[in-house]
DNA sequence: ACCTGAACACCGTTCAAGT
DNA sequence: ACCTGAACACCGTTCAAGT
């Protein structure tokens, strides 16, 4: 699992492969299927030891704190584990680990008041909108990192006639800005509780 | 390109693959490099295309209910085609449809007052808003129509200690219903939107 | 339990060749 | 411009066989 993981992130989740890692240890591919049924049971018990690194919520905080603390670590985790978004898009819904997060963040939804439906409701926005914004985030700083596809990007946001899309001209350089970063994630992340407290 | 986005929707993404559309259409796999540089030239140009689908912004409405109709369009758009929501997550940001719809946006936020950081950044939000809530949705809900997930889902739900996960397991019908729909959906737009208003 | 080795049915892409 | 056919370097997985 240590170097399945290693490997996804060296190389990116569409780059690996079950050989890959067969080599790296130095077996032959078979050897795998002793530990795992097949290769998606390999990516569940990855995504499974990445949502257990997700921190528990911090009790001496006010709840409103506690929801930010959360997002922030599960976002902080998905971006020092780039494969950890996409195994959540990809992959269904299991695992003990997936189960602890949920409980924390219900925890404090139900703890500050929310009725029921209200705390799952909010509890699936916060998650879907951690999952989104990191997901955006990750693939923007990828393509920034790969000088081929941020060379395409900029010449194809030039070539953008200012008469058929004179907002998105004008704004390029703060949609540059806000692609992703702390400041952005917190922005969305403080919309969505400013409209809860109201 | 249309027999592509057939073959993805039929099969879903995972599968897809050049020799299939090249079969299908009764080619060689080499046929397509006529039309197409490689894989990701096609996954962008089928991106393109689906993107060229969104609705253009209605005038004459308020400005909040623009936004909204900009975002449900969006997540229809999704919804009627998944491979999309992966495409936008996967794939470089590029082409010009999707700068026709960051430009519907951006044009309503600005026309409605938010300065030129503000409106990127609730730009930013919202777009990864809708990208998170509806890529959750779709894989909630092919897991729903995958009988064996949907058992293996059930049980793991059932196996979770009531005395660990007590709060995930008060709220298992709750989180059940709210995993997707209309209803959801707009639950966390308005939660955006409301921050937005104040 | 743990691993091998051969085999099967696939991939995307290159290259040279045709029309 | 448009397509073929062979080839290369890969995949995940099954099956039978070993220790």
């Amino acid at each position: 699992m240590r170097t399945a993981l290693d490997l996804m992130e060296a190389k990116g989740l569409h780059a690996f492969s079950l050989r890959g890692v067969a080599g790296e240890l130095g077996v032959g591919p078979m050897a795998l299927y002793t530990y795992f049924r097949n290769k998606d049971d390999l990516y569940d018990a990855i995504r499974d030891h990445l949502m257990a690194l997700v921190p528990d919520v911090p009790q001496d905080l006010p709840w409103l704190d506690q929801v930010r603390f959360v997002c922030r670590g599960l976002r902080a985790l998905m971006l020092q584990h780039p494969c950890l978004a996409q195994l959540l898009a990809s992959r269904p819904l299991s695992g003990k680990e997936t189960a602890r997060v949920a409980e924390g963040l219900l925890g404090v939804l139900r703890a500050a008041g929310l009725e029921p439906e209200a705390a799952a409701r909010t509890h699936t926005t916060l998650f879907t909108y951690v999952l989104g914004a990191t997901t955006w985030e990750i693939q923007m700083a990828s393509e920034r990192l790969d000088p081929d596809a941020w060379r395409r990007l900029r010449t194809s946001m030039e070539s953008l006639s200012a008469h058929e899309f004179p907002t998105v001209v004008e704004l390029a350089p703060e949609l540059a800005r806000t692609s992703g970063g702390d400041e952005q994630f917190d922005y969305g992340l403080d919309l969505l509780l400013a409209g809860l407290a109201s």
